[in-house]
RNA sequence: GGGAGCAUAGCUCAGCUGGGAGAGCACAUGCCUUACAAGCAUGGGGUCACAGGUUCGAUCCCUGUUGUUCCCACCA
């Protein structure tokens, strides 16, 4: 029963196929069973802002790679899909997509809005499953939560109450990030700060009863200065201590501006005075807190000036920048404008400079919550992989401030509080109470606003299972125990779920945290939309087949390191696919109809299936450590050098010798490698593995087949030492035959000389390898050199001296060259080790084992460079 | 202003606890060897950024320098 297999692996027969079989069998399904030891991973739920892109494919990749494995080595593997309806980030999507209908969000109204949004959600959230389910990833589909699913929903509603019944959700009026694009707020977290070139303006204000003097300050938001409530300077710096205490006038109102002493004023920065804003400034609103100031607040919400600005009121607030430092320039207050390079914080989303305005808004105590996240990494029971970006999780811990929870949003959770349109109490509840609690009045309206995506993100690891209902699910599932994602998700989400699920559930959400880079173009720049060099993952499989992606994507990277995607990576994997398909096939070509048994097992059996069981060993280590770049390149260079270059290659004569007694062996051998590296390298390459695995005869499917072990019985130590002569030998051999041109056609006999029995021993059994993969027409192991030509060709390999009479194809000029080179080379190595050994101190302090290993050395190279000087003065006659 | 990463072959990157530098791609040469030309064989190419230190011995550990990337931070 012969089987057939194309010459080339094609994924596009094999991948849809098989994940509709794998889904068809159930094998993604991780029923809850107490028998059974669970291992769980939550996806980090994508946005559905849009199609997935190549991060998402590597996070994926990473995830189902030890997801894979888990499920392989038995254990209960479950690996939660979802999606987060990513509150502002959609929002501003669906506003644009509105806009393009001519569609408003005034003009359709909350609920109208919402229709749209949800009709978003039904159409991008689909198509994301789609992509994931493309990459290969083995998720448990049956329970693919949202974020806004009514159970996830209710987790929300639930952690809103009890923290503030806690005391740890308050209402409060503060200065926020607002953004003036978005008009909503937008938490720390979410602005970012970029460098920037800009203007440092100075100013001079009048003092009170003290013509001619005047104050000068710099600032950067000239506009500002409609807020201004009084000047401050340094309480050391001499140059002004006359003047605190007296009154500065704001010109534009005439206001009276107290001048005042605060140690944050630096005096060496600036003119040393500072003009202080409370309401637009967070240093200003502090020091306007230490010195009792008002908070005259200047803007509306949408960037322009309010009716505290006077004659500006409803210029944008840049228009207003720049009528006032005319208007001052004409009124001889301006002094001068400088350069300068100043951090701008933006808004991550739509990049408009954010404006600190007091808000009333709804924030969450941090400081509570936080102390037990940080004492969990302190004391070690949460693990980051790799362990440097622990400092970025206690550093953000250590100087975390309350959380702004709260936005001027539709699309997300609507914040669970009602006022009272009686008595104006504010009563918080799951749901809306049929009357004020207070005043008993009947009509109660709900907050507007929306909550922050992350609120319900930083529940994701219980809320999936079930939570606030105490379900099976939770109490089997949970705690996870990986958490994978993007270093720069660690503050945003990571923290947030720790402190939720200890605060919630009394125990952490995961035990590591395994975090990976970003996937950068081939330049090394970050893939963006305005650069336009995204990789589209879809793109990808359809050429190359979601295994090739993979591959390329978990190899030659480190954990927490950024990679680069560049096309030759995927190449290559794919040529390794389709190397492994080859060898395969080869294999099955070959296959009799019954099974093969492995009596009669050969020395380079033993070899290659002691090389397999180490690399079973280390492999599995490997991936435990998630080591997954090395894990995967060990068993590349497995499969491909030692498997396919070597062992295939040895057993070919074999094969074809239908009266070898040992044929039955290495088809046994060949059947049985194959399946451990197949095995090992399901977990990267799902699809291939499985397509060969069942091919090859093996039940059911290769995702629920048994994880290799490492195998006590197959360590042969002594046939790897065997082996290894013999590859020596067909090395030296090949090296030679190359030097001097000689095709694979022109086959020689070939002569090996050693006085060791027991190498001459190895070299007999080796005869017919050499033969095989050194083009030799016969092997002649002997203990001289009788029968030998002088001017044969010569090798040196350690033990022995292999000779090729080639005489007529000898360039003798040529030969000696090369004699004269392997020369140079030993005598280096020889220098070396003798002064190595000749140094009392490493004598003496080196371990007795590597001393001796030294001297072994020195022993071997000797020889050899006496064998190879013996041959040179031998062809100089 | 703090913190972190990186600096190894032409390119992209490995190198786990210190004991003679690796892979893939690229390059050169020779091969249509009955699994695979997406292949096979052979080869060239590296003062492991620089300077010190620890050690018998440093790509690896320590200190400093330079270059580079990133994160955090309220420099008006």
């Amino acid at each position: 029963m012969k089987k057939e297999l194309a010459t080339r692996y094609d994924p596009k027969n094999v991948e849809d196929r098989l994940y509709a079989d794998w889904l068809a069998a159930g094998h993604f399904h991780a029923p809850v069973d107490e028998s059974r030891t669970p291992y769980t991973i939550m996806i980090p739920p994508p946005n559905i802002t849009s199609q997935l892109h190549i991060g998402h494919a590597f996070e994926y990749t990473l995830i189902d790679i030890l997801i894979r494995t888990k499920r392989m080595q038995g254990y209960n593997a479950l690996w939660m899909p979802g999606t987060d309806h990513a509150a502002i980030a959609t929002e501003v999507k669906i506003v644009e997509e509105m806009a393009k209908e001519g569609l408003t969000k005034a003009g359709l109204g909350r609920e109208g809005f919402m229709k749209h949004a949800w009709a978003w959600y039904d159409k991008y959230g689909s198509a994301i499953i789609n992509q994931i389910k493309k990459m290969g990833s083995s998720c448990d589909w049956q329970r693919t939560r949202f974020t806004m699913d009514e159970g996830l929903s209710d987790a929300v509603l639930e952690v809103f109450v009890r923290l503030y019944e806690k005391g740890l959700i308050y209402r409060g009026e503060k200065l926020i990030n607002w953004c003036t694009g978005c008009e909503t707020t937008i938490s720390d977290a979410e602005v970012e700060h970029d460098e920037k070139q800009g203007s440092f303006w100075h100013f001079r204000y009048p003092i009170k009863d003290m013509d001619g003097e005047f104050v000068t300050f710099a600032t950067t938001r000239p506009e500002t200065m409609l807020g201004d409530v009084a000047i401050a300077v340094n309480p050391e710096d001499d140059r002004y201590a006359h003047l605190v205490g007296k009154t500065a006038i704001m010109p534009v109102f005439d206001r009276e501006l107290p001048i005042i002493a605060d140690s944050h004023v630096k005096a060496d920065f600036g003119t040393g005075m500072v003009k202080i804003t409370p309401a637009h400034d967070f240093n200003d609103f502090e020091i306007g807190a230490r010195h009792n100031l008002p908070l005259i607040n200047i803007m509306n919400d949408d960037g322009t000036i309010n009716e505290n600005g006077g004659c500006y009121q409803g210029m944008d607030r840049y228009a207003a920048r720049k009528r006032i430092i005319a208007e001052f320039t004409e009124h001889g207050l301006f002094v001068k404008k400088e350069d300068i390079t100043h951090s701008v914080g933006a808004h991550d989303r739509c990049g408009t400079v954010v404006e600190p305005l007091i808000k009333m808004q709804w924030f969450v105590a941090m400081e509570r919550l936080a102390k037990p996240a940080l004492d969990a990494y302190i004391q070690g029971d949460l693990c980051v992989i790799p362990a440097r970006f622990g400092k970025v999780y206690t550093h953000w811990l250590e100087n975390i401030r309350d959380w702004c929870i709260s936005r001027q949003l539709w699309w997300g959770h609507r914040i669970p509080a009602y006022y009272c349109d009686g008595c104006g109490e504010i009563t918080v509840a799951k749901a809306k109470p049929g009357s004020c609690p207070k005043c008993g009045g009947t009509s109660l309206c709900q907050d507007e606003d929306s909550l922050d995506t992350w609120f319900s993100s930083a529940l994701w690891p219980f809320s999936t299972l079930g939570w606030p209902k105490q379900t099976p699910e939770l109490k089997y599932f949970y705690p996870t125990n990986v958490l994978s994602c993007g270093y720069e998700i660690l503050f945003f989400w990571v923290i947030r779920m720790v402190f939720s699920g200890l605060e919630f559930i009394g125990e952490l959400p995961f035990k590591d945290v395994f975090i990976h880079g970003i996937v950068r173009d081939e330049q090394g720049r970050k893939m963006s939309k305005s650069l336009g060099n995204g990789i589209d993952p879809l793109e990808v499989i359809d050429k190359y087949g979601a295994d090739a992606l993979r591959f390329a994507l978990a190899t030659g990277n480190t954990p927490g390191n950024d990679l680069r995607y560049y096309n030759e990576k995927v190449e290559a994997a794919r040529n390794f696919l389709n190397k492994i398909w080859n060898s395969a096939r080869f294999i099955m070509m070959n296959l009799d109809d019954a099974p093969p048994n492995a009596d009669n097992i050969t020395a380079a059996d033993k070899w290659i299936l002691s090389l397999a069981n180490r690399l079973t060993a280390e492999v599995t280590q490997n991936i435990e450590n998630y080591e997954l770049g090395v894990a995967a390149d060990k068993v590349y260079g497995f499969m491909w050098d030692e498997f396919c270059d070597w062992y295939i290659e040895m057993a070919k004569p074999r094969l074809y010798n239908s009266e070898d007694p040992t044929r039955d062996a290495a088809l046994w051998t060949l059947t049985h490698v194959l399946n451990t590296g197949l095995k090992l390298l399901h977990p990267f390459i799902p699809f291939i593995t499985d397509e060969i695995y069942t091919t090859l005869g093996g039940e059911g499917s290769i995702m629920v087949s048994d994880w290799p072990k490492y195998n006590a019985q197959h360590d042969f130590p002594a046939e790897e030492a065997e082996i290894g002569h013999i590859k020596e030998a067909v090395r030296a051999i090949r090296n030679a035959r190359a030097n001097m041109n000689v095709p694979p056609s022109r086959r020689a006999k070939v002569f090996v000389v050693t006085g060791d029995a027991a190498l001459g021993q190895i070299f007999r059994g080796g005869e017919k390898y050499i033969m095989a993969l050194a083009s030799a027409a016969e092997v002649a192991v002997q203990a001289d050199k009788a029968g030998i030509e002088d001017n044969a060709v010569s090798i040196v390999v350690p033990g022995a001296e292999i000779f090729m009479p080639f005489a007529d194809l000898v360039d003798i000029e040529k030969e000696k060259a090369r004699l004269g080179k392997e020369i140079e080379r030993l005598e280096k190595e020889v220098g070396r080790v003798a002064a190595k050994l000749a140094n009392p101190g490493f004598v003496d302090k080196a371990p007795a084992k590597v001393v001796q290993e030294e001297q072994e050395k020195e022993r071997k190279y000797r020889e050899m460079l006496a064998a190879v000087a013996e041959q040179l003065r031998a062809l100089s006659f």
